[in-house]
RNA sequence: GGCCCGUUGGUGAAGUGGUUUAACACACAUGCCUUUCACGCAUGCAUUCAUGGGUUCAAAUCCCGUACGGGUCACCA
């Protein structure tokens, strides 16, 4: 009996002229050195932070070179399938905005002309491939039971031998034609393996991008092609996607590097021409007892793509603090071009980090509050209200009803050479400016931050000189302060710094200890940013209903 | 157990045989400036690149061994 007999009882229904596939995704015409690649996840729901640095290298490439990012989504293991999980991708890799040119677009569409893009839809396909082995006598089928594969994996661990289904451990390499076709007929179930060609002792070598070259044993496992559902493998999939939309370059976890042998060999049996590949680092954090484990999906809630939208963290902070873990040369380059789009820096393989990059919240925080301090008061305005509009009705309906007084607010210190660093998110913006409006300050329970003077009479004696005899709405800062400093003058306070140091005995304080009292009572707080400009945007009336509240007893 | 990857300060890291007495950034600390905070400025923070050996006139950089950490060896991806 043949392989074609063979092959034409297990897939009666394909074909195995594989051609009719490469004609009808060909190569694609682009221009030299445009790269292709793909972001291609299970459909699980969410997406991982690591998955997002390799989905944003994956699109970064592509973008400045003329090329293509596509997604695709590899769904061929049923339980890694969630229900909304290709809408739940999506969603995290928009509010990233990684954008896609081909690919998955929804749960029901897609774009391109490489299609589909989802495995599951591309069984016959893969069907076909995997029939034109078994023709070539390069794959063969599997009635090995599940018992069957365990004792033998527990043979080859007491004999500390390689384990896997390979030369003499592959039972069922060496069936003749005749006995495969009685045991199907029979009805025994079966998968379809690989004819492995490949030798042990064998080396051949992986060309890394990230990691340069790596050399390891040729593949001689007999892999699963397709599964018991009628499925492939990931390995199957990965090499007849890979080709069939013509990607050029495949970025994907270091925990892959190991199975490049089978993909190679794959590539080769098939005739295929082979990607060029990157492995990244895995991404890492330090836990509590201070050691590094991979940051978990499950254990970590800065793992979720979803929770930097929550903070409210800008996308391009995200951005800039991906590239800067990316490769490791970033940073510098901002530093020298910093009016120049990310898209214009040169990505280089070589500059990702090859050991595990840790994730470092406090990092990311503050490229942010770098970022957002670089923002104009109306891009943070507006910014504060998508944001608010989302995860905090309360303050929204507040900013929303006091839009200058807000930017206003937000523009403190903000216009000047080195802009003042207070936010580092959008969510962190509410605790820095609260106190400037009165339906959050008076809270029923204020609790004030007095420092040196802390004596209630004292502080409504300050309070009431300085509203009634000195302030003025429309002073400005040299002649408020002019004024705070008469204040201290005409109490007993040093007006002058250096005369207070040189003599402290000789005042009950200091001009700062005065501001001090201004401003606690104005903000609860001792730490805030400029005084004046505060009490500038307060006003009058809101500064005298502030001190007003020290004058009940 | 086999195969593979990694290991530079508190952290991210630069660095691929000699301009390195190890860059830069974050963090931290101290001081100055200042009406507070922040900004800014100044200073400090690895005599040493996991470890042992080797090659070399010269090694964080090349080679070998050891330790530690990670991955992989599924009808999961």
């Amino acid at each position: 009996m043949t392989n074609k007999e063979l092959a034409d009882l297990i897939f009666p229904n394909v074909s195995s002229d594989t051609i009719i596939y490469e004609q009808r995704y060909p190569e694609r015409n682009l221009p030299e050195g445009a790269v292709v690649s793909r972001f291609a996840p299970s459909p699980t729901g969410f997406v991982h932070m690591g998955s997002l640095l390799t989905a944003f290298i994956e699109n970064f490439v592509p973008k400045t070179t003329d090329g293509i990012f596509y997604l695709r989504i590899e769904d061929t293991d049923g339980k890694r399938t969630v229900e909304n999980g290709i809408n739940g991708i999506i969603k995290d890799l928009k509010d990233f905005d990684i954008t896609i040119d081909e690919g998955v677009i929804s749960e029901t569409e897609e774009i391109g002309n490489y299609g589909p893009y989802i495995q599951s839809k591309r069984k016959e396909i893969y069907e076909s491939y995997a029939k034109k082995l078994i023709e070539e006598g390069l794959a063969y089928p599997c009635f090995c039971k599940e018992e069957e594969l365990t004792s033998m994996r527990e043979k080859q661990e007491h004999k500390k031998t390689r384990i896997g289904y390979y030369g003499n451990w592959a039972k069922c390499r060496d069936l003749t034609n005749e006995e495969r076709i009685e045991k199907i007929k029979n009805g025994e179930k079966y998968i379809i393996r690989l004819k492995s060609p490949g030798k042990f002792e064998n080396k051949i070598i992986l060309n890394d991008l990230v990691r340069g070259k790596i050399e390891m044993p040729e593949n001689d496992i007999d892999v699963v092609l397709i599964k018991g559902d009628g499925l492939p493998i990931y390995h199957f999939a990965h090499v007849i996607d890979d080709h069939l939309m013509r990607t050029t370059h495949v970025l994907r976890g270091e925990e892959w590097i190991s199975s490049y042998p089978i993909h190679s060999q794959l590539f080769s049996i098939l005739r295929f021409k082979e990607p060029k590949y990157g492995h990244l680092g895995v991404v890492m954090k330090i836990d509590e007892n201070g050691s590094r484990r991979k940051l978990s999906k499950r254990k970590d809630p800065e793992a979720a793509v979803s929770f930097y939208h929550e903070k409210g963290i800008p996308i391009d902070a995200v951005k800039l603090y991906l590239m800067t873990i990316a490769n490791t040369n970033f940073e510098a380059w901002l530093d020298s071009n910093p009016e120049k789009s990310i898209y214009d820096f040169e990505f280089d393989f070589k500059k990702i980090s090859e050991s595990g990059t840790l994730f470092d919240v406090e990092k990311l925080l503050n490229i942010s509050k770098n970022y957002i301090s670089k923002l104009t008061a109306e891009e943070v305005y507006e910014n504060l209200v998508n944001y608010t509009e989302e995860y905090d009705k309360e303050f929204y309906n507040i900013i929303i009803n006091n839009k200058d007084y807000t930017t206003n607010i937000l523009n403190i210190e903000r216009v000047q050479k080195k802009p003042r660093k207070d936010y580092s998110s959008y969510s962190d913006i509410k605790n820095h400016i609260w106190y400037m409006f009165d339906e959050l300050f008076y809270d029923g329970n204020q609790t004030y931050d007095f420092q040196k003077i802390c004596d209630k009479k004292e502080i409504k004696d300050i309070l009431n000189d300085y509203i009634n005899n000195f302030y003025e709405e429309k002073d400005d800062k040299e002649v408020w302060f002019e004024k705070i400093k008469s204040l201290c003058d005409k109490l007993g306070y040093a007006s002058n710094m250096k005369e207070y140091k040189e003599n402290p005995e000789n005042f009950k304080g200091n001009v700062a200890d005065i501001s001090t009292v201004i401003r606690v009572a104005l903000t609860t707080k001792s730490m805030t940013p400029d005084l004046y400009e505060i009490m500038k945007i307060l006003g009058k009336d809101r500064i005298t209903d502030r001190f007003n509240v020290f004058n009940v007893d």
